[in-house]
DNA sequence: CAAGGTTATGTTAGCGCTATCATTCGCGGG
DNA sequence: CCCGCGAATGATAGCGCTAACATAACCTTG
């Protein structure tokens, strides 16, 4: 037997306190090391570097510990090691499919590799980011994922001053010191323009809501395209504040009629309301895309169904949130990404609405 | 002045170690508490404790916190005093819009509380929930959210050999020493079969996806309604193991018609694959719902919109995120919730489908 | 103005784990 | 057969914070 101290007496029954379990009730490294009759480092070795414990020593550590249900404390740990083991996620939003998907793939590259992520949604205020994320420094976080590239300059101050790694998302950044993985919402807007363009729409209208940098974004590719074409007219834009919906895409539809816009296309900056608007066309027998075309952004699933299909701009989003989770990996590790901005481009989408 | 040691020398100049950081390099409460002149423990109750605090010296104890970029540790805080101040959330899939809403509910109840959110995604899998609960059970949660009632058996042995309290939410349960706030899906099954009886449908078919239990919860509701009628037959009934989509409540109109079914009218048990199924007819020419009533289930933003629009129950998804963290945060201080079963009903939405 | 209470702050001793540096044992080469 | 070395395990000392119990100053009150 590889065990040295297995011969001992059972339990060396002179230690002076023994509380058997920890203050919460519930056993520790400690108490599994008694029961074993080995010493507390051994047990945390068992876990964490099990190469460095003799297999059958190991195995009965791990048994031991079953048996009497203990679970490693995490915040011990962490203030030991100081590597918290957890990352800081920080989206927009949640009921926005988009970021959820981001999420996914921002799961699906951790938790493999043993990190946890902690998720805050700012509601695109880069002042509930900058709380977030104060908040969220408390845990210590070994890295920083954040969403798009608009904090505030206290925010700035907080990730600078720390040592964490912080990826960008979404957005790409020019700034050689920051990381990003995205892609270019500006081309977005464009490609999706030039579309439209070749089709032969010339009266081409852009509904922008939320109005966060993404959105603007989208809209400076649009007015770029149209400038170019020397067809951008501002009479065409409208520019709401309101989050995005189906509901409010329908009622688009209504304010385009009721001021007798004379659009005869209509690229909306994000598929639920171009959804909204086909929906309230059909309502109202608005035909698409020969009265009016309809287009979107990011390829919803919904969008592959309406009637008319969705013409839109498919968005990387999971592979974003892999990506930047890997990268994200790799400084945490200490090495140096291949690339510190990786622009994961967008998939044009034609379908009937144009 | 309030200050009792104020008037001291700046600096002690004394005090054997000054390491001034922490190993992270990060100020440490004691960094904020010699630079301020006082003891680690006021600056604790400053932030934890400030009535404790002359108001005063509070202030002047922030300001340097804030001036050396200090942030608690929240690893030793919850060490030291046992209380991590998170919550374990578990749902099956962030895909699906409904859970998101419950997240919601969850947030805006915990976080003004102080309390954090830890998601874990179980996929609809008791297994991999299992492996999460051993998981989260790291971080010393001082409560837990769970969704459904079917949990592996070790899963219920962690859970009760376990101090923190849980609340199940989505599901009801009949057992008396078990928190859980929801609906009954059963009813809301039984619900909707009724209203298409009501409206002459005969031939009533059910599509059953995921097969989680509370779909087959809303498969028990129709089928004691449409026994009670003398009308349930078997054939109608489609069980499949596949997410609920649009997609596949799509193809499920194309599987009806290939299999020439009788079927006058078809509950889904998913919005999404209504909404699929809506569209496909549309598509095929079928009228909805003089050829064939469709029906969906959660009321999710697009069933308002549809042509035509969608009949479909609508569950309280984001009360019950708010009462279960409620319920939690009860728990949490030593207190006896209100009830111990919350039912929070459902509403019946007759729209043009049916 | 002493006894007792209240308010503001301090001292001490861990929480449960891991970094770091020993220590012990077995083994191969000179 | 001794030295050196690697493999396996242990002892010790914190990580940064807070619970629990002091202590000190002030405030009542009769």
């Amino acid at each position: 037997m590889t065990t040295r101290g297995g011969d001992r007496p059972a339990t060396p029954a002179v230690k002076t306190r023994k509380p058997r379990s920890s203050r919460t009730g519930r056993a520790t490294m400690a108490d599994v090391a008694e029961r074993v009759g080995i010493s507390a480092i051994t047990v945390s070795r068992a876990f964490k570097r099990p190469e460095l414990v003799a297999p059958e020593l190991r195995q009965r550590i791990l048994d031991t510990a079953q048996s009497m249900g203990y679970v490693p404390n995490q915040a011990a740990s962490a203030l030991a090691s100081a590597r918290s083991m957890t990352v800081a996620v920080l989206i927009p939003s949640m009921t926005n499919m988009v970021f959820v998907e981001t999420l996914a793939g921002i799961h699906d590259m951790l938790l493999p590799r043993g990190y946890r992520a902690l998720i805050g949604v700012t509601h695109y205020s880069p002042v509930e980011e900058e709380r977030l994320i104060r908040t969220y420094l408390q845990f210590q976080p070994d890295g920083i994922l954040l969403t798009g590239t608009d904090h505030t300059e206290i925010a700035r101050t907080y990730l600078s001053a720390l040592s964490s790694p912080t990826v960008h998302m979404m957005e790409l950044l020019d700034d050689p010191d920051s990381l990003s993985v995205g892609c270019s919402q500006e081309e977005g807007g464009r490609l999706m323009t030039t579309h439209l363009l070749e089709r032969g729409y010339r009266r081409i209208g852009f509904v922008a809501v939320q109005l966060d940098p993404r959105t603007l974004a989208r809209l400076d590719g649009y007015r770029h395209a149209l400038e170019e074409a020397g067809l951008y007219d501002e009479k065409r834009v409208w520019r709401l504040p309101d989050p995005s919906s189906i509901h409010l895409g329908a009622a688009m539809i209504d304010r385009l009629m009721a001021e007798n816009s004379d659009c005869d296309a209509v690229f909306f900056c994000n598929d639920d309301l171009a959804q909204g608007a086909l929906f309230q066309c059909q309502r109202r027998g608005i035909r698409v895309p020969d009265q009016l075309a309809v287009a979107g952004f990011n390829d919803l699933p919904a969008s592959a169904w309406t009637t008319p299909t969705l013409t839109t701009v498919a968005t990387p989003r999971y592979a974003i949130g892999r990506h930047a989770a890997a990268m994200l990996l790799d400084l945490m590790d200490g090495k140096e990404p291949p690339q510190r901005r990786l622009d994961l481009g967008l998939t044009f989408i034609a379908r009937e609405s144009t």
